[in-house]
DNA sequence: AAGTGGTCTAGACCACCAT
DNA sequence: TGGTGGTCTAGACCACTTC
């Protein structure tokens, strides 16, 4: 092993020979193949450069080149076949795909929608809430709010909050009464972790008779209703939050993708 | 780099040091991990061995053992700070935890649930499920079918498949008129390629009166319905599935996950 | 036989965290 | 300051596909 010269060290060197921006060269190569992707340079039924030609070009190794396309694989956007080579799939072609994947961005998102606070953040007691976020207490942080699309209400959004998260939330007055923007992406700024996930079940209901003027609904007509529970690195549990959504206006959509290991 | 000895050959060497099974050695120190995890052999706050430890004492270098990681990781099992190590998340202490994620492999399954085969596939002339097959033809295979929980009925399903996969299903015979499993499980057995993923739309409508007896439910009462397109690593599409699930008896539960890359 | 992706190694430097 | 994970390299062997 001898070390003579030894490999470049890691992330720093050659800096200014392709693009530099930022970060990992894994990653500026991943980004410069999805932007290639996006733009269909690669015709469709055919091979993409293999992952020699990829390091060669871009004077990385090709454990580099693997590891860029790891992303690319996980994103949908291209599929290899040992022995044969990397190909691009049908998702790639199209522009503004949907990176989702039931991808927890997209909630926090909902891009394009507004909403509007209905009830300013309270403590309140409630039992079922505090059980569902594991507290020891039934005391919880609550706050209600719709959603708008093209000016058009479509969701009622209840909010349950662990109450030492929801008294930050509340002393910050990060939340506007009224804009884009959610809550989970809001209180992530205020955490002392990160957002990991969320567990959700999705039913269909009759419409409360509460809930329907607000969503421009009528009371009994089926609707959609999601109960989501976000929880951090650790596993535990940040935010739950309730929703009715009108069904006419609203749809869930998730794409799934097999675990390809 | 000189070549002296250089490093072993990779995947056959040492074959015989730790639990031997199958496959790569960094799926079978992922597997140890994970059925230690499972069996909360590491306690639940603090650090699990380090990326070094484990690569001496399985005889393994780190970056294999970074490459078990990282499943475990891509799975919400652990969680890994730079700095300061890997921790398990609370989900790995729940047995029987849910590994689905929203994966598609938990649709194949649908785990303790039965089918009954009520309209053996034919083909037909259907516009929509053409278009939505991507199909260049009106023509498309269709079945139908109902799915039992613990004896009662929950689901109607209206299964379409392009004309030349519906021929090989038929033929092959391999569709019980009633048992587990599902169409798309049976179906990529004789496909060439494989499925990689699906999208799908949920929504909640009323039940249409003529499917309402089928799943024990009220005409007009709300249903969940779900349009699940399977396409494969292609991108092509495979099967679309159509069905209508009694609310009282089904509710659809996922997970999503940040992705970490 | 040549080419491709899949796996693996030994060693290195880095940013970050705890001390 | 020492330990941890994150990144990277140069080289190797393998299984598999294609020619």
């Amino acid at each position: 092993m001898r070390s003579v010269r030894k490999g470049a060290p890691g992330g720093k060197v050659r800096r200014s020979e392709h693009r530099r921006q930022t970060g990992p060269a894994h990653q500026r190569l991943s980004e410069d193949l999805r932007s290639a992707l996006e733009e269909g340079r690669f015709k469709m039924g055919e091979q993409m450069p293999t992952e020699v030609e990829l390091a060669e070009t871009y004077g990385v190794s090709r454990q580099t080149v693997r590891r860029a396309f790891q992303d690319l694989v996980g994103e949908g956007l291209v599929y290899r076949v040992a022995g044969r080579g990397t190909f691009p799939t049908n998702f790639s072609q199209q522009r503004h795909y949907v990176r989702s994947i039931g991808a927890i961005e997209d909630l926090q998102a909902f891009a394009g929608t507004e909403m509007e606070l209905l009830q300013r953040i309270e403590l309140i007691p409630e039992e079922e809430a505090a059980l569902r976020l594991e507290l020891p207490t039934k005391v919880v942080a609550a706050l209600a709010l719709r959603r708008f699309y093209e000016g058009a209400p479509f969701g009622l959004t209840h909010v349950y909050l662990p109450p030492e998260l929801g008294q930050r939330l509340a002393e910050s007055e990060a939340l506007p009464a009224k804009g884009v923007g959610t809550v989970i992406g809001t209180l992530e700024k205020l955490m002392p972790g990160t957002v990991a996930g969320a567990n959700q079940v999705i039913t269909a209901v009759p419409t409360p008779a509460e809930v329907a003027p607000l969503i421009d609904g009528e009371a009994g007509e089926p609707c959609l209703r999601t109960d989501r529970t976000y929880f951090d690195t650790e596993g535990t549990p940040v935010e739950l939050a309730i929703s009715f959504y009108n069904s006419e206006r609203y749809s869930y959509r998730l794409q799934m993708r097999r675990r390809t290991t």
